[in-house]
DNA sequence: ATGCTTGCAAAACGTTTGCACAGGG
DNA sequence: CCCTGTGCAAACGTTTTGCAAGCAT
């Protein structure tokens, strides 16, 4: 794991990356320095996929499969952050720049807005130091109704989208 | 969304999935009763299919899609709780006894550990005063390595098992 | 009697792997 | 030059869906 905290300007991201793979004994290839290169022209949070439809935009012949191999590198290399909302696929999002931040995510509209997470962290150390456990991560997430969808919905309870149609029953999510 | 925390015997929570379903116009079938009793007879973390398998182990002739089309509503109902890992796949626990709690999770031996969960509560309510969220559940993990794991390796560094390895670099997580 | 619910099988989904070839150290 | 890395396609395991038949209301 590479301090990148103050990093955050594409050549020295280029930089961190080689030295990474350099030090693991890993080659740094075109195909690699491409993903690199896709992955820093995306924001938020984006998907395995996204990448690769980026690098089949800019004519990259990169194989869906380098892509799947080369993202957990980049999170090793400390560059990207894996974080999973409520879905199965698994989602990315830059380790660099904007500090430590946690996620609330809206049932209804499924908008993500991030949070800083100071007292989170310190929250984290409290309780891992009462259990004996040596903390490297963590994942902190809120769900409920945003301020828009709150105002739109009144009712405290929650009435989902699918939940006004007794025919959606099954496919909530 | 019942309240059922101080609710644990079988036949209140029977009960209790028998009107969720009569109040949202569902039917009360055999095969859900049976997935429920299935359910509460497992314990800790389980997966859809270890509801499965113990169904078939009765010998009851339950499908694997009726299994999946059901534990959304026990969910939904307040019975189970959906819990995501680093795993792909979906866990449950059950909702009812044990008040809240999160998880720890040692990235080494794999160990998932509980601990109660007030201070997060508060931790939770406190930002989401600030940010005009209605909160309706919360996740919080964190990440590292439990306390057997840290003796036996006492680096801070967390080298993974397949660090050691440099042929095992894909293969990580 | 109506139409929700079922089991089955097959599809879908994101992800991983096996393989022969390409290319970096 | 060797051995790692690649693209392709096929496999993977979990979850979802289409469908005809079954069953609760």
């Amino acid at each position: 794991m590479d301090e990148l905290h103050n990093l955050h300007r594409p050549e020295d991201l280029r930089q961190a990356f080689r030295k990474y793979l350099k030090r693991h004994g890993i080659k740094h290839t075109v195909a690699r320095r491409k993903i690199l290169d896709a992955v820093l022209e995306l924001h938020g949070h984006f998907e395995a996929e996204q990448a690769l439809n980026l690098l089949h935009e800019h004519g990259h012949n990169v194989g869906k499969a380098t892509v799947y191999r080369t993202l957990p590198l980049l999170v090793d290399c400390g560059i990207l952050k894996q974080v999973r909302f409520e879905v199965k696929q698994a989602h990315y999002e830059h380790a660099f720049g904007e500090g430590p931040h946690d996620h609330m995510i809206c049932r209804r509209c499924g908008r993500i807005t991030e949070f800083a997470s100071e007292d989170v962290l310190e929250l984290c150390a409290r309780i891992a130091r009462r259990h004996h456990f040596h903390v490297t991560g963590h994942r902190f997430q809120f769900f409920g109704l945003c301020w828009e969808c709150s105002i739109r919905c009144p009712v405290a309870a929650l009435p989902l989208p699918s939940e006004t149609e007794a025919s959606h029953r099954h496919t909530r999510e």
